[in-house]
RNA sequence: UCCCGAGUAACUCAGUCGGUAGAGUAGGUGGCUGUUAACCACCCUGUCGCUGGUUCGAGUCCAGCCUCGGGAGCCA
């Protein structure tokens, strides 16, 4: 049987149509009833008049729940009283389903109750506006890179070999060949992937079994990660600054009405231009000081460090040469200052931090082996990593971009576990 | 792991000086022809996180524990 989108009513002026999804909520004025009728694709209200329907059909209202699944004929009538501009005046209806107790009402709830019940909150606007935000940014991504003419190359999960080291890995039981680890990154197999086709980028899940506790980190995340033979450092920063204004000019494009429901100021959005600012690890340190921060040379950005900085610009801001003790091995060393590495990371505006973090990649052999015993790391699980230093090697550069952070900052979110359907935190397994 | 904070009805919270447990919302019943978090009247709702202690008496004071939230560290 046919039925009809909410999106498209307005195609359908003065005709009779039949939609079928969920009681959002509802109201009765005795003789007349309203019902807020949702299907995914928006909301309408339906208006039953006494006398107008059938009597059997009317009284049906009384057995209405919130969240009862229903199917709705009326006629599309165009009225300023409607949210939306658009109504149906109501001719039929068929209950689907009766829901009963629908534990989320349409009132105020802590974020651990809706976190929950994240299984039946993902239907409420807010989370339903974050989670199409997200959908258009991972199409603007997949987007971008097969305009550019990246290959998509889907790296495994589970893997033998240790990535970075630095963070604490999910383990399990392989067969019988003994440990596993869930991956941290997919950078290891792009830089093989480079050899055969230039450009690649992956894009999956990343697990990262760190206790962290704040409103940026997640256990499990998605990431997308690039890499691409015969960049720079430089032109690794061009890309990634061409890349994330595409997303941000595509969510501008699509999204107008999720910004609204979620009260994102765009106008911070439609900043977002080239070029980036670009500061040293040296500068960036020497402006923190200035501003009161007890940031020493050689030591990473902390979160603070992280928000004053982004805080004096209005667009992302690149800090690129770290020290090369605070980051991980594979960077390639500075040429004329040997502390430093060839990297960069680029800081979200609005306080929101760190959303890429980006490199040039050791391509020599000898400098890369020194830098995994330096790093006490071991050398038998980098063979087939160093091997690729043995035939036809070539600076190559690339970076991961977290989608969850690029999600909170674009949408303008307080914590990152709005930003994935179903988050999995320090304390969060469930639902 | 460390530092701070919270835990009272299905939800959000109040609970004073230690003296018999409260409100709003949700739910139920009735009323209402334009509601938008409707409104009006009435009804229902409790392991006060757990264990022990002090006390004639503990939601309230003390000790320990548990759970959760935020931050630090680490990172995308």
């Amino acid at each position: 049987m046919k039925f009809n989108y909410i999106e498209d009513v307005s195609k359908f002026e003065g005709q009779k149509i039949t939609i079928r999804g969920w009681l959002y909520n509802q109201s009765s004025k005795g003789k007349i009833h309203f019902l807020w009728v949702r299907d995914g694709t928006g909301i309408i209200q339906g208006v039953m008049v006494k006398g107008e329907v059938d009597d059997l059909v009317f009284g049906l209202y009384d057995q209405l729940t919130q969240e009862s699944s229903i199917e709705v004929t009326g006629t599309v009538r165009k009225d300023q009283r409607a949210p939306g501009g658009y109504e149906l005046t109501l001719s039929d209806m068929k209950i689907i389903q009766i829901a009963q107790d629908y534990p989320i009402t349409p009132k105020p709830h802590g974020s651990t109750f809706l976190f929950d019940h994240r299984h039946l909150y993902l239907r409420s606007k807010r989370p339903h506006a974050i989670l199409k935000v997200r959908n258009e940014i991972i199409w603007a991504i997949r987007s971008y890179f097969y305009q550019n003419h990246f290959v998509l190359i889907d790296s495994p999960i589970l893997t033998g070999a240790v990535g970075e080291t630095a963070s604490t890995l999910f383990e399990t039981q392989y067969l019988d060949e003994g440990k596993a680890y869930l991956a941290q990154t997919g950078q290891l197999y792009l830089e093989a992937a480079i050899a055969s086709f230039g450009k690649v980028y992956c894009f999956g899940p990343t697990f990262r079994a760190e206790k962290s506790k704040t409103r940026r980190h997640l256990t499990e995340f998605w990431m997308i990660e690039a890499e691409e033979a015969f960049y720079n450092n430089e032109d690794n920063m061009d890309l990634q600054e061409d890349f994330l204004i595409y997303i941000v000019n595509w969510v501008l494009e699509k999204c107008q009405n999720e910004f609204k429901e979620l009260e994102r100021d765009i106008s911070a959005l439609e900043k977002i231009k080239k070029p980036f600012p670009r500061i040293s690890y040296d500068e960036a340190v020497e402006r923190l000081q200035k501003a009161g921060s007890e940031i020493q040379w050689g030591s990473d950005l902390g979160g603070t460090d992280e928000t004053i900085l982004t805080k004096m610009f209005e667009k992302p801001v690149f800090v690129y040469n770290y020290p090369k003790a605070c980051k991980a091995f594979y960077m390639k060393p500075h040429p004329d200052r040997k502390e430093l590495v060839l990297c960069a990371d680029l800081l979200a505006p609005e306080g929101y931090g760190e959303i890429i973090g980006g490199s040039e990649r050791n391509d020599d052999y000898d400098s890369l082996v020194l830098r995994i015993k330096e790093e006490n790391l071991p050398l038998d699980a980098y063979k087939w990593y160093l091997e690729l230093r043995k035939y036809g090697s070539v600076p190559h550069s690339g970076f991961g971009l977290g989608v969850e952070r690029t999600v909170t900052w674009i949408c303008g979110l307080s914590h990152i576990r709005e930003a994935i359907p179903f988050p999995r935190t320090i304390y969060r397994l469930y639902p």
